[in-house]
Order: structure tokens, then sequence, then C-alpha cells
RNA sequence: CGGGAUGUGGCGCAGUUGGCUAGCGCACCUGGUUUGGGACCAGGGGGUCGAGUGUUCGAGUCACUUCAUCCCGACCA
């Protein structure tokens, strides 16, 4: 039987496709551009978002929900903003189909019409600014710190599922504070929060640092992101936090009385991680044998498959194994028993492997016998017997091990293709190496873009906690002064 | 919206210069033998060839139109 997923090396996008597909997470749905995906995918989207939503609640913040549909007006209140959405809105703008007059099968009536046409939000500032007017009045009332979970919708001309649907699931916070020291604070401690969340939780090395002017969130003073790099050198910006200043809150208007009893503006944050995160999970750990989940966001983390013939030994593995389940439930493991009947075991091992369980236990009469049982980890495909005395203890110091392997291998890879480079005809070749260039650049708007059309590089970050290199050198471009390095490549 | 390609059972494909009953692998169903790395044997079901028009005695195959999808650009979390 062939391979199901075809080689990384081969084909990176061709690859990432199958994977997705085979491994169960989603599809492709018959709406342009749409996904739909998969329980076991959603499994581990679940899991990512209870880790997070328990974050947010530990860092003061609570879940409310704003509307799907944004007046048009609304949208274009802040100029930036539109300028940056506008391109990629899907507008309602009747609320009534009728039978066709003309045929069959039905119509929009033209008679129902609205009278403002409706924007499915692409993002939730504007609607969510224009409730906020409502609900400050006072220092008192502030801050307000609110997440939602939701789906936005934007128009993208390409699509890759995960990475860039029409739709797609996120969360997005909206703060609100009377200082900006306090919301520049609070953008600061969000993008902390996704950084840890990707380091620990997804075992994805993250570079956390500052946008651009260029590639700045449409309407915000400042960006700051969390960017990884995939296993085809590609950068990925896993998530962003935006320090909004008063830019919302003078177009809808957020005034507050302050202590002193005058009127100031709001200052404002968002801040938000989406779906895509799932794509960045893929593309950073598997393999060629499919997806590697680390054991932190593994629906699944454990999976026995019972070696055995007939019914009557099949019933003495399932006892036997769910004594060990039983264990592993004790230590918070979540496992599960493979014990259908109609297809072989050599097809569950692989089975498994593709959807990226962290840890095997293969389990027939030889091995009670001998009071083992076979391990296989996914991440390294090594295995062997463990005894079966103290097990439950040890698969939990092995996910650990697990865990902090894969983010290790990640770390390591990122840093052998992340390299400072200072000549320009030099950055032309390196680019097409892929990974991280680190460089000197004049700040300037107008030299990223020229880099940017000659190489379709694009600076990810001005790194402040990884590859931080404060420096005075020159421009790559420009040759003209530069104080400290940023992150040059290629991206998603 | 520009450049390129592809549409044939659920999926992946073959189908020579138009020709007879449209094939193959995987998957599926039945029976049996198997079961420590994606089993094997036998039998079986399922497609009018993206859609439309035309040329022809005859079209999966040729022409035109149209739709859809994918890739490369532009756009993007």
């Amino acid at each position: 039987m062939a391979k199901e997923v075809t080689n990384r090396e081969d084909n990176y996008s061709l690859w990432y496709n199958n994977l997705v597909v085979k491994a169960d997470l989603a599809e492709t749905s018959a709406v342009r551009g749409c996904m739909v995906i998969k329980p076991y995918g959603y499994a581990i989207w679940e899991k990512m978002q209870h880790q997070l939503d328990s974050m947010f609640k530990a860092t003061g913040h609570v879940n409310a929900y704003f509307p799907l549909f944004i007046p048009k007006s609304f949208l274009s209140r802040e100029a930036e903003h539109v300028e940056g959405f506008a391109k990629e809105c899907a507008v309602v703008t009747h609320h009534r189909l009728m039978k066709d007059p003309n045929g069959s099968g039905v119509v929009v009536d033209p008679d129902a019409k609205l009278e403002e046409e409706l924007v499915v939000r692409p993002t939730s500032e504007t609607i969510i600014w224009n409730t906020y007017k409502n609900w400050i009045k006072s220092y008192r009332d502030l801050p307000i710190l609110c997440n939602q979970w939701a789906n936005v919708v934007r128009w993208e001309m390409r699509t890759r599922l995960f990475l860039r649907t029409a739709e797609f699931l996120w969360q997005e916070g909206h703060t609100a504070h009377a200082t900006a020291a306090e919301a520049i604070a609070e953008t600061e401690k969000m993008v902390g929060v996704y950084a840890d969340f990707a380091r620990n939780y997804m075992a994805l090395p993250v570079v956390v640092g500052h946008k651009s002017e260029g590639e700045r969130f449409a309407g915000a003073l400042d960006t700051l992101c969390i960017e990884a790099m995939m296993q085809d050198g590609k950068a990925l910006q896993a998530g962003t936090s935006h320090f909004l200043g008063q830019n919302f809150a003078k177009a809808f208007d957020v005034q507050f009385a302050n202590k002193e009893g005058g009127l100031d503006y709001v200052w404002a944050t968002s801040w938000g991680v989406s779906t895509r995160l799932m794509g960045a999970l893929i593309m950073a750990h598997s393999d060629n044998n499919g997806l590697v989940l680390p054991p932190a966001l593994a629906p699944i983390q454990v999976v026995m498959v019972p070696i055995y013939k007939g019914e009557e030994e099949l019933a003495k593995m399932r006892e036997y194994m769910q004594k060990v389940g039983d264990e592993l439930a004790a230590l918070g493991i979540s496992y599960k028993i493979d014990d259908r009947d109609n297809v072989r075991s050599g097809f569950k091992f692989a089975e498994w492997e593709l959807k990226g369980v962290p840890v095997r236990l293969t389990i027939g009469q030889r091995d009670i016998d001998a009071g083992v049982v076979e391990l296989a980890r996914r991440d390294t495909l090594e295995k062997g017997a463990v005894q079966r005395e103290g097990l439950a203890a040890h698969i939990k110091d092995l996910l650990d091990k697990i865990q902090k392997n894969i983010y290790d291998k990640a770390l390591a890879f990122r840093d052998s293709q992340t390299r400072k480079v200072d000549t320009w005809e030099e950055f032309k070749v390196e680019i097409e190496k892929g990974g991280f260039l680190l460089c000197h650049w004049d700040g300037s708007k107008e030299t990223e873009a020229k880099i940017q059309e000659e190489t379709k590089a694009t600076i990810r970050c001005i790194p402040i906690d990884s590859y931080v290199v404060e420096e005075s050198g020159k421009c790559i471009y420009t040759g003209k002064p530069s104080a400290r390095r940023v992150i040059f490549a290629r991206s998603y």
C-alpha cells in the first residue's frame, strides 16, 4: 500500500494539505475558501481554546459576545482600519429570498434590500467600541478586559487549510484603559501570554517582537507579535497584540470622566490568535509519517493496541488494558484503547502515528507473561519494552520529556536556519534558502517595501526577547545607519 | 483580476491518430484464511466521462462556450 503522506521534501504544500486531510483534521468545503474542521482537528483546537481561555481568565479577563454583523458605516469610522480591511469584506445587502418568478428555485427579493449594508465582521474593533461607548462614563468603569471567542470572515483571494481560510475561528481580546501606560502594559502582557502558550503548550519556539510600521495592524500605533518558523524555513505570524492608542476611542467618541473631573479619551488594546495556530502546530512538528502532537495538546496522549487471537483473548486484553487505562487516568493522562477487530494491528500503528498520538502501547500475551508492555514514542519513533510495574508514572514522566524534546527540536531547527547577513548581494542569495535573516535596516517604510518587492521578504519583527542584536551597523539596502538587527524572512 | 494547468465511480489515475460492452489501483460489500508494522484469496456493487452547443455514421477523445478546482502573481491572521 502506498504511503498516505507524500514527502515533505518533495512538495511542502502538497504534503501539508495531504496531512491535514489524511490525519482527519479538516477538509475543504463546498463553499469557496471555507473549511470543515473535523472532530479530531476540532478536539485539538478545543484543547488550545481551554488552555488559552484559562490563561486569559488568570490575567483578569472575562468573555463576552458581540454581533456577527457590523453596519458598514462603523467600519469606515477609523480611516486606516477601513483601508486595511475593505478589500476583503463579505457584505450582506438583503434579508429575504423569494420564489423565482421566471423559473424554479429562489432569487434574492429586490424589495428586501437593507437600508444600510451589513459587513460580516473581519474583526470586531468597530462594533465593540461602539458598544464600549455605552459602558464607559467614568474612570471607575475602567479597565474593561473582554475577550470573545468567535468566527470572522476575510474574503482572501487564495486560501490554505488552517493558515488562511475565508472564515476562521479565533479569539479577540478588546480592552479599554484610563492611561496609555496601562494599555501598553496590557499589550505586552498579552503577547507574553501568547508566547508562553506557544512555547509551553504548542512546543513552538517563537520570537516576540514589534511589527514594523508597514506590517502593523490597520489602526494600531504598535503591534507586538509572536513569529514562528515552519519546517520549510518560512515564517508564520502566530499571534498579535495591538496597542491601539486613542484611535478607536476618538472614532467612536468614547470619553470618560477622570479623577480630576476632566474628560479623556480611552486607551485601547486588541489581541488575537486564530485556528491558524493549528496550521503552525502541524507545520512545525510533523514528519513524513504524519502529525506529531505535543502531549500538552494531544486529545489522546496514549493509545493502546492489543495483539490477540480470537474473541476470548481479545476480551482478556481489554480487561488488562482497562486497568492500565485506569492508572493513566488517575494521573490525568488521556488514553484510548483501540480494540477494533476489523483492522489489523499494523494498520492501527500507522494510523495513530499519522494522527500524532505521543505514546503508543502494544500489549500481547507474551508481554503480559514477561510483565512488560511495548512502548513507542511518536516524536523519536523509538520503541522498546517497559516494565508493567510503575507504567503510568513512567509515562507521565515520558510525556514531559516528549513535550520538551519536540520543543528543543523545533528550537534547534530554527536556530540552524537563522543567520546574520550584512550585504545586499548576500541577502538576495540567502533569502532563497529560507530561514530568518538578521539584518540591519534603516527603519523606513520605503526601504522595507523595496526589499519586499525585490525579494518577497518582509520584516517579521523587531525582536525583543530572542535574537536581540543591539549594535550599530548599516542598512543592507540603503547603507544608512541602524542601531539593531531585525528579522527578515519569507512568510505565510 | 493577469499567467499556467486540470476536470473520467468516494479518492488517485489510464484511456494512443475519434470506433465496438469506459478500464485500473485504493476504498466499499459478501465469504473464508489471517492478525507483533498499513494482510491475502475468491466473489460483488458503484461512473455516461464538469456543464452546454456544435462537427460526425459514430465524441471521454475534435471545436467553441461556460463553470469549477489547483498552481504562480497581486492581497493576507
